[in-house]
DNA sequence: GATGAATGAGCGTTCATTCAT
DNA sequence: CATGAATGAACGCTCATTCAT
């Protein structure tokens, strides 16, 4: 197994056990395991829990955005970008209930809340397709006039309840519901 | 301190503690400490760690109740007592960041899943002012034609949201940010 | 409720407990619960669960005492007396077996090795049938030629091992393997 | 100190302090403490405390039982066997009294009583030696005809008796008394 | 005298992290 | 580089004992 080979296997099983058992429920020697690595080694990649946790957030981030932006023009109708970056958002946490639950569990953290604060302040990059399209929504005045953050709130309020609603059982979505329920969110958010 | 100051103050400080640093951040030696009793003593009153926070969580919903549903009418039409109960949440939230972050931390947590589980499947009680507005406001085609869940999450979703970074200090909520988000969730819900 | 009943409860109720779970199995709150009395109450009668637990041993002794005596008389022949004693010990323990189960945690535990090295040394009282019985068998050339101490573990010995298996269910005992067990005893000491 | 030897001073300090001050008197962090590890340590190499105890006892009579059999040859006379058994383990006892101890506080035990159960109903291996000797005397009535489980108490009875009684110093044992008290015990389950 | 709520030392056990190999 | 045995602080919880009522 090559080096970089560990490092993935080392965030491959992070993420599984995790997401399934919460951060506390995540012992490193547990991790080292199932990545089929010494307990010792994810040191070498990660300088503590705290590191390869925030790590993660960040690499499940970029695996996300391109996913996101498959298919995605500018040059398009707002409602239907909109639209498309709601679906897509949904139906990836639909596809993989491992990334969500885990970002679930890191934004439902001191983690998470340390790392939007940076966000928000230090203007770091992020997701930021939702942002310019939120940016350019209210400068239309397409969007209502309410800040920014009301608008993520509108947007990826829902969008992440009926996700976790659907990991954990209490609902079955399908493609008409999901429309359905992005299109409500339309209306939330629109003028 | 009599017997049920003690019970009170133990709440208060599991509460506290618990709404600032998450469950594993609160050791019962430092919610003993900060209610001023000793480590035992939350022994007779809750059986274990697990027991005072699912107490917890249902003491704050009793708390709430009364307060959400004060100056509600179920003659006032339905957009009204819509607009009513999702004022009444999220002020009540503003006003009591502990009681939201505790929720929060409850809801996402082993416990809170649980918790839903026995909520939806069981039909036990719970906040049903709530579930009934849902009810009928899908019978009579007030609302949009979608699952009674995917109505929560329009609704909750980006109250809980907005809650969220108001209390975290992201945005700074006043009446007039807090009546149009509640109208546009309205916006979100309606046919 | 009147005094001495309290302290009889208590003591009641400490050879139940401590006989079906061991000195350790056995909190004083829960004792004092069987007991009808209150936690500090036991504290009133006994100085400290030491002291309870020496105290309940010497009550045992003295309630077997008559009971093995009965009947017993100095002037039959010596093998009826040895086989009379054995016999009266061995069916006591069968018919109580709380107390057999107490005595066997008590001998078995510091306390007890503390309390027969007063009675070997400091000459205390005790069960002294058995002593005099042993004592005259060896003047009289009756029994073996060694210490008192073996013949008390060749008669005992194999008498609390037998009731121990009856009691936890390994052997039934019934009269004729009774008495065939201690004339066997009477085989062991015997010249 | 390489793996083994961290594994044995653990037994080894256990079995001390067990010996002397029985399994409540022997906590985790003073076993560790003996054994010169730290107290996590121990529970690399027994998944508790009750795995270490019952391990311990597995050791302890696998370490006997060559010691006992030594010099044990099954063509010798019957009386003649038991006499080697008998003398042997009795033997064996003073010599490690720490063995005896801990050994008698498994018995007293639940421990004990479910090993024991396991034994007599599961038929699982043991100190077979003895068993197959007593099976053969009863079968060619060389034995009283009593059950297997009274011949036990009437040799092992008397015998750990009087080791504890030397161990506690209440005796002194010599050659001379172990060879009269092995065969008085001979003499109680002979024909 | 009787109570039982309160205590806190002490228990068995876990796990993030280190470091000799 | 990689390992995994070793660590020990920290946890949740118990219970003998005390003392205000």
């Amino acid at each position: 197994m090559s080096k970089p080979d560990k490092r993935e296997e080392i965030v491959r099983a992070a993420l599984e056990i995790i997401a399934e058992h919460g951060f506390h429920g995540a012992p490193m020697a547990l991790i080292a395991d199932r990545a089929g690595v010494g307990a010792g080694t994810i040191y070498r990649y990660f300088e503590n829990k705290d590191v390869l946790i925030t790590e993660l957030y960040r690499e499940l981030e970029e695996r996300i955005y391109p996913v996101i932006t498959e298919g995605y023009s500018e040059v398009k109708a707002f409602r239907e970008r909109f639209l498309h970056l709601g679906t897509a958002l949904l139906k990836y946490f639909i596809n993989n209930p491992l990334d969500f639950r885990y970002l679930e569990q890191f934004h439902n953290s001191p983690y998470g809340v340390a790392f939007r604060r940076d966000r928000l302040l230090g203007e770091k990059e992020g997701c930021d397709v939702y942002r310019e399209l939120f940016d350019e929504g209210i400068a239309q005045q397409v969007l209502k006039d309410v800040p920014l953050p009301i608008h993520f709130a509108l947007a990826f309020g829902p969008l992440l309840s009926v996700a976790r609603d659907h990991i954990l059982g209490f609902i079955t979505l399908d493609d008409l519901i999901i429309a359905r329920t992005i299109e409500a969110c339309w209306d939330a958010v629109r003028r």
